[in-house]
DNA sequence: CATAATTGTCATAAAAGTGTCATTATAAAT
DNA sequence: ATTTATAATGACACTTTTATGACAATTATG
């Protein structure tokens, strides 16, 4: 994703934190200590989106939501704020200030990812969408256009999930808990054994020149998408 | 690799927070939300490592880590306390009460991780999930590859461990009851001449390029990996 | 509303991996 | 040089794990 995301928190564990938790998820971050700094940090490169500490030390964090507002250089860009406390005050301040979203300290990652997200597919959803490739395959988030070598591929709905999930995160062995944690979602009640057939699934439609072998399982600990190959040899009916 | 670590922590989003960034660093988690949980999930599967918060509901983190230190069954699991206050005085109580590392709240995923590894790294290497490379072999924990000067080779689960503990543990002859400690699990009833076969397989299934000479036996007390030559021919048929 | 797609689960087949044992080979000791 | 202990090996039965095809239920789609 090219998405940049600008953090700025004086707080070093929780900025590394959260930069941690978006490059995690496939943005960007630029990481700002104070107000001065974020000014400075906001030029190159221009940033899709910023992550606002409230408490910031040389001013608040309000105050430069407000002046960020309120250029016209920065306006376009969301911001979304840090705040320690789920104070209603703040929010009534931040609002004030054109802030886009808030986010409660201590915050999950998929909280936060989330809202990230909501707020980006408001104002630019193409940024969630980049365009994946892996060794002639590609997949084409926004218009669902799977291609082996330019010739189309067909997918269901959870095969192509599953596969930009796995040209996402190649060269790891994934458990079938994992894969469906991942693909299906948290908190699902879906058989493991499900998987398989998913599995199965898509390296058929993916098979033909050989792409099948990409999918490779890792008996006793789930699948891996890789580009090595395994020296084994693969056939599918 | 199958490492599972426990984290005790009840503020969801922390705990959230915090398997999130175990699970990127290639373990497997397993959350409690209060001490009961806890000691419900120390049982399966037995954790190897313990995150455990100094303020939780129902009885304080402390008086948990004590009891777990106490206890024959669950002595050897290191345990990580997690404190908000950098309060020399609670650091004093932990260290009585054997806990192995502190980590200070808010905390960056860099130290979280590094103080894990530095705890792990004393107690069983062969958990990191990190690359290791041995005279042209490599082998990789995440992906699961195993690679002889860029070649794939294909291993079982078993051979996988094998050689995993073996590149973790060079230049030292282990009996083969600890072999099968170390790689089968402890308390398994198998019988010591299964290691026999197990090494003959690992040994095929990296020979080639002489790397089966890498596994040398030491009569009547075991087996060594060891990069040093023995003077010895070897033949794999 | 009818038809087509998609999905999750099963049952069954197919592989792959494992532990033992009997036999042969080796090394050490007498 | 024999004897004796220990290790290597090949075979094999058995277990575990995966692959696959079929099916019913559910969800889109026209």
């Amino acid at each position: 994703m090219s998405g940049y995301i600008l953090v700025v928190e004086d707080e070093t564990p929780i900025r590394e934190m959260i930069t941690f938790v978006l490059e995690q998820n496939g943005f960007n971050s630029v990481e700002a200590v104070d107000i001065k700094q974020a000014k400075e940090k906001i030029v190159e490169p221009y940033p899709d989106l910023i992550l606002l500490d409230w408490m910031l030390p040389g001013g608040s964090g309000v105050k430069l939501a407000k002046e960020l507002k309120q250029s016209e250089y920065s306006r376009n860009i969301p911001i979304i704020m840090l705040t320690a406390r789920a104070d209603e005050d703040d929010k009534v301040k931040g609002l004030d200030a054109g802030v886009d979203d808030y986010v409660t300290k201590p915050f999950s990652p998929k909280e936060l990812i989330a809202r990230i997200k909501a707020v980006i597919r408001r104002v630019s959803p193409t940024l969630l969408a980049e365009k994946v490739e892996f060794h002639g395959l590609k997949l084409d988030p926004v218009s669902h256009h799977v291609t082996i070598d330019e010739a189309a591929v067909d997918l269901g709905p959870t095969e192509f999930r599953l596969l930009h999930f796995f040209m996402t995160h190649t060269e790891r062995v994934y458990s079938r808990e994992q894969l469906l944690d991942n693909v299906w979602g948290t908190n699902v009640y879906v058989e493991d054994r499900t998987v398989d057939v998913h599995i199965r699934r898509l390296r058929k439609a993916i098979s033909g020149a050989g792409h099948e072998d990409f999918i490779q399982t890792v008996r006793g600990s789930g699948y891996r998408f890789s580009g090595k190959s395994t020296g084994k040899v693969s056939k599918i009916s």
